[in-house]
DNA sequence: ACAAAAAATGCTGCATACAGAATACAAAAG
DNA sequence: CTTTTGTATTCTGTATGCAGCATTTTTTGT
């Protein structure tokens, strides 16, 4: 059972002199992953009495932090009915996809630019992390890597506001993504996919870097669309 | 002074017999209007007392607006010291800029073939009376259709996301271009550009809209980067 | 028996109250 | 005169209480 207690435990684990996060931020954290992690299905009501003594905190830190995660647009808010999880058509993940298509492209080019071969090791060092979960089959481990090898890229375009959104995007299609268990021949796929972006990356290559995650997006619609 | 009254009077302006808004959704809005005209510079803290008795409305409602807006990115959560307008430096606002161009890119492609010829027509209506704005040297209805044009455009295109995010930068960079006040040769490009836009739409070429609106784009950077 | 209206219940929305942290100020020591 | 420490005040963070709206259940009339 979630408790208080392990909402006030600091997220990092560190002793750290005092507690400096506050509980609606730690909430909303909390929050968060349940969603995507499909505790709260599209479409649930999020009871803010029952949901609060739940976790055991009032409904004040509660609401507020329903309210950052609406305008993150995970919830919607209905006036005088409260909050549900928002459920997402195909047609607005295939939207959401095309965002991010785009993003990445942009991304992609900027980071061929402004990289540092240090930066670019990083990535390559994920990214041989990532194929060493593959060939053990560890999906969970594998995906997670996956998003931050994407994260990265995106971060080595040193954008703020590309980081910022491309951050939101990925949040919301975490939960489809997550659930979206493609076959071995589609696996293969995006991994052989992920061994050229490295190797664009590499070469500094900003017409093929961004030609092939833009290709990767296009295809992650096969991948997902399957599970709408 | 700003009132409870005023807040809590429905936005559309009619004398519905019951308040459907809630007071953190107006307030949002308030607040955001705030933000955006210089009510509330960067930098200001927001204090919840004097602020909430300042609109005539309690703390609880004014804290849920505030992280609504913070998850919008308008203003910073500072732990145990409350919120403060975000202070967007130039770099933040050339971010923001180039991710803002690589939509409207995006959106010009689409647009061409998702609109229809009476949507195109209702842009060129928001055009023309842009443009007799301009000739009557109206800078704010001038700067509103400006803004009205490019998220019709956006709209067009069909994307949700594509819109969500869209909107929510040019929120961001609303108080910016506020205060640019460009002088009249570039304000006179800026028209020329949107002449071509239109021209671009009403014949569907999808590779012409895309390279005027990122032309725009780019060319708004040297538009405000002097009132930074 | 069915439909419509009325009452009752539960939940949201807002305000207020209280506790703890941060800051400002003042006094004392070097 | 400067620095440091103790204290007071102010503000944030959280809990709780109350009023109004929604929904469901019950009751009443046909």
């Amino acid at each position: 059972m979630d408790e208080i207690s392990s909402l006030q435990r600091r997220a990092d684990g560190t002793a750290g002199p005092i507690r400096r996060t506050a509980l609606h931020d730690t909430l909303v954290n909390h929050l968060r992953d349940m969603i995507i992690e499909g505790d709260l299905e599209p479409g649930t009501r999020l009871h803010e009495g029952q949901l609060g003594e739940q976790l055991g905190v009032s409904r004040t830190p509660l609401r507020e932090a329903i309210k950052y995660l609406a305008s993150e647009g995970l919830v919607e808010l209905v006036p005088s009915r409260g909050a549900v999880v928002k459920r997402f058509s195909p047609k607005d993940v295939h939207d959401m996809l095309t965002v991010l298509r785009t993003l990445e492209e942009l991304a992609g080019r900027l980071a061929c630019d402004t990289a540092s071969d240090a930066e670019i090791a990083q990535v390559r060092a994920l990214h041989d992390e990532m194929i060493d979960r593959y060939k053990a089959a560890d999906r969970l481990q594998y995906y997670k890597l996956n998003q931050d090898i994407h994260t990265a890229i995106v971060r080595l375009a040193q954008n703020s506001s590309l980081v910022d959104i491309h951050a939101m995007l990925q949040t919301r299609l975490k939960r489809i993504r997550f659930i979206g268990h493609e076959g071995p021949e589609k696996w293969a796929a995006a991994v052989r996919e992920h061994e050229e972006m490295i190797a664009a990356l590499e070469a500094r290559d900003k017409a093929g870097l961004s030609e092939v995650l833009g290709r990767h997006l296009f295809n992650a619609w096969d991948r997902v669309k399957a599970s709408l």
